[in-house]
DNA sequence: TCTGGGGTCCTAGGACCC
DNA sequence: TCTGGGGTCCTAGGACCC
């Protein structure tokens, strides 16, 4: 048996720990430049106040009714998570953190497995000051479901255990499919057109051919655990992340080169930094430039096994170079890029006219959404990357495979 | 005017090899 | 004009997670 520990809206609650005026009154965090909502109190969501909710649309609820609105602070978020992860590792032997405000926890060889639970609970809120809520069950899709009736219905006391058949056929019938963890909105659709509906529906359904088909292996896995079969087995995290992300949209539409310049080689050098804290060395780098404006993105990749800082920003203004010349080129040489939209002028695809390749996929894509006489497909036209209004989002990565310099010799 | 940031895993398909 | 069979490795892109 399993157990899954989940903070309630973890970054409003860590805020509250600090402000005892804020315990009834909804909290709200948002995003990187106060973008969106990332974070909400019960109080907050019972506002209407939705899931990546864009703040300035919500900006007038929230002054009506009086929400504390907050910026993110996230060395906040992960040194509260590192306590709470050290109490819990003092509860049970081995655990999985899963994410900064969730572990899963081995609970073998326990008995009361509902009373432990409460005693978790009582314990982080006891020591640290965090609501948590406990799901227990013999997988953790299962935990999960469980965690999700007891963050749903309050009168469970926060913790639901799915132990017995009876409670999980309970649960699962009553638990629609795209909120099982893994299906999300694509995996729901295509099981909700076979006609699966619940949870239950799905971890019933006996073709596991049909499944394998629709949602390849994963979708599997994910109905195993259903049925009460480990596939995701509890796995202390390997502290080796295989790839390093740093990425911030700008908080005003850039134009300049310079600018662009400046702040990569800012992430350049925490990815560098990051990097090197976990003693690996990157195969490459690649950047990813991407134009809210017109949905448009380039990107490039430059191999250079590394861990040194310079060679890192080198490396990373090297590829945006390669992207300024790449599409300079395409004016040059006249190609144009085509993006092909449907009549809500959603971008379906963006496409060059003189590559083979690309014309497949068109055809592809024409054939996927359908085409009938009668929709009027729009088609724009742009070309070049220059002076083109950068607004969202540039990425920095270190690539995907990071390994000691021991290990270098084998991903060369 | 204003919609995050950081990850993982899987698959298809291309390139290449004998 | 015809055009094997089997394998590996790599990458892009999709889907999902919090």
């Amino acid at each position: 048996m399993f157990a899954l520990v989940d903070c309630d809206a973890f970054f409003c609650n860590c805020e509250r720990l600090f402000r005892e005026d804020l315990r009834h009154r909804p909290v709200i965090v948002l995003s990187n430049n106060d973008g969106c909502a990332i974070s909400r109190t019960r109080e907050a969501k019972e506002l209407g106040i939705e899931m990546g909710a864009p703040y300035f649309q919500i900006r007038e609820l929230c002054q009506k009714n009086n929400v504390a609105v907050f910026s993110s602070n996230f060395s906040l978020y992960t040194n509260i998570s590192a306590r709470i992860t050290t109490t819990l590792r003092r509860m049970v032997p081995q655990i999985e953190v899963y994410s900064v405000d969730e572990a899963f926890l081995d609970l073998t060889g326990l008995n009361n497995l509902e009373q432990f639970g409460r005693l978790i609970r009582k314990t982080i809120q006891e020591h640290i000051g965090m609501p948590v809520s406990v799901g227990i069950g013999p997988t953790k899709v299962l935990c999960k479901a469980a965690c999700f009736l007891a963050k749903k219905d309050l009168s469970r006391g926060g913790v639901v255990s799915l132990e017995t058949p009876e409670m999980q056929d309970q649960v699962l019938a009553a638990m629609p499919v795209e909120k099982i963890w893994g299906i999300a909105k694509g995996r729901g659709t295509k099981l909700w057109l076979a006609g699966i509906k619940t949870a239950k529906d799905f971890r019933d359904y006996k073709n596991d051919q049909h499944i394998q088909a629709i949602l390849t292996k994963v979708g599997r896995q994910i109905q195993d655990e259903l049925r009460g079969i480990v596939s995701f087995p509890l796995c202390e995290r390997s502290e080796k992340k295989k790839e390093i992300m740093s990425s911030r949209t700008f908080g005003r539409a850039v134009f300049d080169k310079r600018a662009l310049m400046e702040s990569l080689a800012t992430h350049a050098s925490e990815v560098a930094q990051e990097l090197r804290a976990q003693k690996s060395v990157c195969v490459g780098v690649s950047i990813y430039l991407r134009s809210e404006y017109d949905g448009h993105s380039a990107q490039w990749h430059f191999q250079t096994p590394t861990n040194n800082t310079f060679k890192i920003i080198k490396g990373a203004l090297r590829c945006l170079e390669m992207i300024y010349i790449y599409g300079i080129e395409y004016q040059k040489s006249g190609v144009s890029v085509f993006s092909l939209q449907d009549e809500n002028e959603h971008t379906l695809g963006l496409f060059e006219t003189c590559d083979s390749a690309r014309e497949r996929t068109l055809m592809q894509t024409m054939d996927r959404i359908n085409l009938r006489e009668g929709n009027r497909i729009l088609v724009s036209m742009s070309c070049g990357v220059d002076n083109r209004e950068w607004r969202m989002k540039r990425q920095f990565k270190s690539p995907r495979y990071t390994t000691s310099w021991e290990e270098l010799p084998k991903c060369l």
